[in-house]
DNA sequence: TTCTCACTGTTGCATCAACAACAGAAATTT
DNA sequence: AAATTTCTGTTGTTGATGCAACAGTGAGAA
């Protein structure tokens, strides 16, 4: 077990060296090795784990009953996902697949309900960070449902491009997902996607190649993209 | 201030009234009754408050650059929001808006952060229900998303009235929103709502009045809706 | 009771996304 | 380098949804 790289994490922010050791203790830390493409954790799964990705990127999938793929969301470095399965007892409601190979902390966080189990002076701070990334995470399913409601393609789109760069801060920015991943991110067909898509790089309101975009300076008056 | 009110709270639970009363002073509790119809919080709000419906009803809504409303979901008796933007600082997202009569408690969590605060011994506790609150939170809005994903109006309804059917545990149950609200939390126009809706009535899917819906007991056999 | 207003039912039309299908380009693999 | 696979671009056709508009119904207020 490699405890440096665990520092980083914002998960175990604020909390020294000595007492991450003690929290991967308590919740019986590993970490597993995945390649890509892989099903991390299955829908359904009832283990009280959270999970964290070290290094690599999955997508929280659902398989709709009519057998498409609603992507909800993308876990990179630092990010974790299964929080709210071990807080609420429900099972998981997603498949989280690996897209490219990828290292996951598993952290066992039954003992968190336990209440004799902790005074320790670290357990408050551990769950104050619980707390803001569940906070984050419901903040970016309450941004996906924005971005996937405009009726027409080009808004979705749109909506979904300017956050991603907002967020970036820079208006050259590459996105977690190809164009099929973004297709089932929005809730559009693939087609309507490189239709739109090269509309707008067409009329000059972006430019991208693969994963990558850039948006005019200035709405609608920056022709050096075209 | 009625703190007997407040021991019925999942917030508090766990939790003695001593500490109760601890909490709501350290925390400035206070409560607001408002009206039908008023937006209890706006959209932008940058203030500290959890806010817990005591009694009443609130839509969490987002108004779409295009004018259109969003409604991402219900906030009922017990139920709170705006735990988001106290860990994350960012401003809220939606409206709340009243759809009742109803009363509102508010909590200021500012000092939730303040590391020399708190070693009180309800804090855990109090830590662990946010953690619990905000992931139910996060559940709902994930399954939201996957009653808004699917393409056609009729399984997007169907969806939603399942699932509701099933928090309830009962096939008889009623739903929190009108159809104009109904259309706007499932992303589709009231016209095709009313039409879809009216259609599962008379091929005897379901059987509805208002807000009242009854499904059948075994899908697709029992005409006794007819 | 009557009046008013909010909610619901229904229609026609125009539009845009879904779908299937294929061709070309780019990236991996061998 | 060649081969294979994955991703992207593009095209028709079809059908469902969006939209606007109005009528009917029921609830609540005066």
């Amino acid at each position: 077990m490699v405890f440096s790289e665990l520092e980083q994490l914002f998960l175990f922010q604020n909390m020294s060296p000595e007492e991450i050791r003690h929290a991967a203790d308590l919740f019986q830390a590993r970490i597993e090795s995945v390649s890509k493409n892989q099903i991390v954790v299955h829908a359904g799964d009832r283990s009280e784990e959270l999970c964290v990705v070290l290094r690599g990127h999955l997508n929280l999938e659902v398989n709709d009953h009519s057998g498409n793929r609603i992507i909800l969301g993308h876990i990179g470095p630092s990010q974790c996902f299964g929080l709210a399965r071990v807080m609420v007892g429900t099972p998981l409601l997603v498949n989280a697949v690996s897209t490219t190979d990828s290292s996951v902390l598993f952290l066992n966080l039954s003992p968190i309900q336990d209440p004799r189990a902790n005074d320790s002076p670290w357990y408050r701070q551990f769950l104050l960070n619980l707390l803001t990334i569940s906070s984050r995470k419901g903040e970016a399913l309450a941004m996906r449902s924005v971005h996937v409601a405009p009726k027409k393609a080009q808004d979705r789109i749109l909506s979904f491009l300017h956050s991603v760069s907002t967020e970036a801060g820079s208006l050259e920015f590459t996105i977690p997902y190809d164009q099929q991943q973004l297709a089932d991110y929005l809730n559009l067909d693939r087609s309507v996607v490189s239709k739109e898509l090269n509309r707008l790089k067409r009329e000059g309101r972006l430019w991208f190649n693969r994963k990558l975009f850039i948006l005019p300076s200035i709405e609608g008056s920056d022709k050096a993209l075209t």
